[in-house]
DNA sequence: CTCTATATATCGATAATCTTTATATAGACG
DNA sequence: CGTCTATATAAAGATTATCGATATATAGAG
């Protein structure tokens, strides 16, 4: 019997993805364009936000640049590999999700 | 700032609430109907679903009792409270999920 | 030159799950 | 009766991700 391991994490990963698919951004702006894309519902702690930023590079799905001008900003991007993660595992997320609002609303829905 | 917190949990706890919707269960038979009810999507190990009864058990949304006869079995039902904080939950918790599947899809599917 | 908003990093605490181990009993089988 | 297996619950210890707080740095306003 495996759990659906770390649902949270998972969200959290494909929420910032989802994000850099708009193109590339900062850690900051990322927090902002998250809360704001989803009208609130989802917010990041600076303090969860750049571990994740820090460990998705690691995994290779983003890259990250320092800015060489201005603030001091670390850009990142999408890798291939990144985008073809966000690909699989947002469809993946999206049917787990349907199905978990399935089970949550109960056998009397699908009745007329 | 605030994070969505503990979806994982939130989640666990809502699908045993559910399926305790359908009448009373013992632990042992909560984790099959879930991972019957979910197609496989959702399992739970037995060394956090009991702690997770008893944490409900103790906010008062469900109730247990020993079975008298046969096996040593611990029959839980929802209580009032437990029925009101499933609907509220519930219903919240389809709002956020269909918010993060919006997300996810991005701008270009609401396009035609 | 000081104050504020922007921007990132990291440490320690907290908390929930996972893994493992222990315990107990019903029922099957010889 | 004795043993084995499936059922059934509990709890301790390890792991891990988030949270909360703090430190650091700089651009721009005044």
């Amino acid at each position: 019997m495996t759990q659906q391991p770390n649902l949270s994490k998972q969200v959290n990963e494909l929420l910032i993805l989802a994000c850099l698919r708009d193109g590339p951004a900062h850690g900051y702006e990322i927090a902002l364009a998250v809360e704001r894309d989803s009208g609130g519902a989802f917010a990041f702690q600076y303090g969860t936000l750049y571990p994740i930023l820090h460990r998705l590079e690691k995994q290779g799905v983003i890259r990250g640049r320092w800015e060489a001008e201005g603030r001091r900003r670390k850009v990142y991007e999408l890798t291939p590999k990144g985008s073809k993660y966000l690909e699989g595992e947002s469809r993946e997320m999206k049917s787990l999700f349907l199905d978990l609002i399935r089970v949550l609303e109960g056998p009397n829905h699908a009745r007329g």
